[in-house]
DNA sequence: CCGGATCTTTGCATTGTCGCAAACTGGAGA
DNA sequence: TCTCCAGTTTGCGACAATGCAAAGATCCGG
């Protein structure tokens, strides 16, 4: 396993303001390792032993519903944490955590939080307020299932993993990980069959390129209409 | 205004664990102050001078869409904590807060937060398991939204209300504060007519009992039914 | 290079929910 | 007590979105 150095950290959000020995000291508690695409990081409802950090690739979290369906609660970009259960208070996770690519993550043990957090201040704000922005983020995704319509929120869904998670390529802005019809739709509240209807549209229209697990946004302000449009 | 003892919040969960002294330096730091029914107690956007403890009735937590659509985030029940923006590194509030009842506050000054966090580290343990409580709640709600029909959760809506809020009567569970058909309508995502026809038809099937701005809980387990059925 | 699994597209019938309109009702204030 | 108004109920037509079904496209492994 290679060598892992402070730098790495250096420039992600949840480590930003840290000295370069604290962030030498967190490393020193950590574990590297990978997880290959579509398996699990973690279960929902399992002991929340580890807290993570992703240092490459993208993560799926994921609710099942007792009637078996599957509802993407959000995306873990690279240098995001994850699982950070025990920093909310809870002691199992309350999600999946799925690899969308194969991916490298840092593990520390649960039960370090404590010490780590009295450890560096700097590193709890950070986490603190990136659980805030979760929940203001949640908060708007449920005002968007509420009010829009199915068409504004696949828009929406397109835009944001755009803007999060886009390559710039030729044709336009490729969405950098496998994703299909039926992902968006689970990330949207609708079926993959609506979704594909709409994909199609706008393709067919030059706003987007569509492709196997694959989309490439092309019009960006046309979308941004049709998220925004009143009807 | 009359005197505030610390035995008033050592019951509250916001405060479990802390010591007796602890509790008198809390309240030494807040003031007092009263919220009439359908006042805000903070507006979204507004910057974040203050947290709040409700001491008691009811505030609702609203959006607006920009089309002008309320979205009702959360009720906030006697003794929980609203608006601690600072807490979770936000320096306004995300949404609008308004008194359902006649209501009952203490404010503290966000620009204490810090210095009540390094005093009383359980204060803020609570305050943070409670932000991770929300931020489960609210993907439990966007599951919900995404995936189950408008009964459905017109159902779970009335048994949460009736479970966090209910008083028990000889009819059944009422939920104690002035609730319309319209504020159920932007609980679930629905219209207030949608809501009107569901709650009239489980009225005349006696399982619950409706009024103006009222509503009864008399056989929560046929409502569960409703809520959990698979069609 | 071929075969099969997976993902995507599309047509059609069905329906849950909305939007509009109008009538009804109960409670607060004059 | 009466009046008025906000809140509620209900009918009906319209439509967005679903569910089902089948065909088409694309990729991967042998």
């Amino acid at each position: 396993m290679s060598r892992l150095d402070a730098s790495l950290l250096a420039d992600l959000p949840p480590f930003s303001g840290m000295s370069r020995d604290a962030l030498d000291d967190m490393l020193a508690r950590a574990v590297s390792f990978r997880s290959a695409k579509d398996t699990y990081v973690f279960r929902e409802g399992e002991e929340a032993h580890s807290f993570f950090l992703l240092l490459d690739g993208y993560v799926r979290v994921v609710k099942v519903t007792p009637e078996g369906e599957q509802v993407i609660v959000r995306y873990i970009a690279t240098g995001e944490l994850l699982g950070i259960a025990k920093a909310i208070g809870r002691d199992s996770y309350p999600a999946n955590a799925v690899a969308a690519v194969d991916c490298v993550l840092l593990a520390w043990p649960s039960n370090t939080w404590d010490a780590i957090v009295a450890a560096h201040p700097g590193f709890a704000t950070n986490t603190y307020s990136m659980v805030g922005s979760r929940l203001v983020g949640t908060q708007d995704r449920v005002v968007e299932l509420a009010t829009e319509r199915v068409e504004q929120r696949v828009a929406n869904a397109i835009l944001s993993l755009a803007r999060e998670t886009g390559r710039k390529t030729d044709e336009g802005i490729l969405i950098d990980f496998p994703i299909s019809r039926q992902d968006i739709s689970e990330m949207t509240g609708t079926t993959l069959h609506t979704v594909s209807r709409l994909l199609s549209g706008w393709d067919s229209k030059g706003w987007i390129k569509g492709g196997r697990q694959k989309i490439t946004l092309v019009e960006g302000h046309k979308l941004m209409m049709v998220a925004s449009a009143r009807d």
